[in-house]
DNA sequence: ATGTTATTTATTGTATACAATTTTATTTAG
DNA sequence: CTAAATAAAATTGTATACAATAAATAACAT
């Protein structure tokens, strides 16, 4: 028996499911489907996925309706680039603040982390270093650009899904504790180092250049070459 | 005779209606009103304002419908904060691709803004400020951040109407030029320098900690002081 | 079989109707 | 005359109906 949600509620619902890859880019979501899911009229989940669109978390298309959206390889690095560019910069407003209650905090966000990990709980792993890097930068007394690394974290797991290995996701899980104690040590430039570092490997671990969706050359595939 | 506008040009009317002050911070914007204005339903109207809502122009209370959003001073600061520590770092990269055709554009533009200065159009004046910004921005080759700093810009003309005076505006015409200058003369760092410089410039041109809309304490304001 | 056209079905776009809520105006009591 | 209570008007929230468009299927000819 669902009980009645909110717009904001069946937002988050949908956000989750896309950024935890269970709705993959490209998926179609209609919404006869989806109103019939929530149990709400088309009208509220039109109001939803127009706002995913406007957050580049869904495409529009005019009478073809809404598809979670597939990032294109110039959006992937374009989106990385401008992580690599901000998200050192808000390590050192970030640790204004730190406390001891914000590192036990986050300490245990890691830990759920590992622990899915080790149940192979792609979905949970996926969600949790998003929202590693999201509430870290929420702690920076700077709310709107939070909101915009939010954002980007969001784009990010679509990136993912579409052109990261299975490296790209497992392998830094370790890595966040690292940036935990160098702010504990209150050192500076080495977290924000760390960050940066931290951020081309994950654009580097990704299979930009291999071109998913890029036009094929028929051509020279089947070229004769006897 | 008003012929049939899009969805998106409803939405650039109303939101150059805003930035240029004609709808000033607080105004009401009723559904109906609106609907009937643009001759199309609410539900086309209502579009336009929950995207503007999601891009923090308006905001939309619960029943109580759609207003031009009023900047409080904490979101003044983080917005020109966010500015000041993003658009200096966009610089290099738009002088990767500079050109003399670039150039010449945006010495037209400059041309327009003295225009309107000598017109006293206050309106024309905002919008090409705020334009000069964005369009440079969306020189670099980095969309994301190009969008960005665009919806910065918008929020900024709001602030200028809260927290503005008169000078915020009209005095930094002049200055615009000298970028172009240290842009034509490849003079990185200094076109980097004076793009901080001048977004903390007019930071500290607004009338923040004054506080325009804060709670007035009326028993000091009007204490019987004989 | 293959490719084209026609028909049906499904899906989105837009307007409108009605309920819920807030705002404004009017009435009534002190 | 002021303040509270009530009634009226205006405005927003939500669902639904119908038109416009696209997708899928069937029918037909080559």
């Amino acid at each position: 028996m669902n009980k009645m949600l909110s717009d904001e509620a069946i937002y988050k619902k949908i956000l989750k499911s896309i950024v935890e890859h269970q709705l993959p880019p490209g998926a179609r979501l209609p919404e006869d489907k989806l109103s019939e899911a929530f149990g709400r009229s088309r009208t509220s989940i039109r109001k939803v996925l127009q706002r995913l669109a406007i957050e580049r978390i869904v495409t529009i298309e005019p009478n073809k309706g809404a598809h979670v959206n597939r990032p294109t390889e110039q959006e992937a690095q374009e989106i990385l680039d401008s992580r690599i560019m901000i998200e050192p910069l808000l390590i050192p407003e970030v640790m204004k603040y730190w406390s001891k209650a914000n590192s036990k905090y986050f300490r245990a966000m890691l830990k759920e982390e590992k622990q899915a990990e080790a149940n192979e709980d792609q979905a949970a792993l996926i969600q949790l270093t998003a929202q590693f890097h999201y509430e870290l930068a929420a702690l920076s007394d700077n709310a709107v650009m939070a909101d915009f690394i939010q954002q980007l974290c969001y784009r990010s797991s679509l990136i993912i899904a579409v052109f990261g290995s299975r490296h790209s996701v497992s392998c830094d899980c370790g890595d966040h504790l690292e940036l935990i104690e160098l702010m504990d040590h209150e050192q500076h430039k080495e977290a924000q180092d760390w960050m940066k570092n931290h951020l081309i490997h994950i654009k580097s671990s990704l299979n930009l250049g291999v071109s998913d969706g890029q036009k094929i050359n028929f051509q020279q595939l089947f070229a004769n070459t006897e």
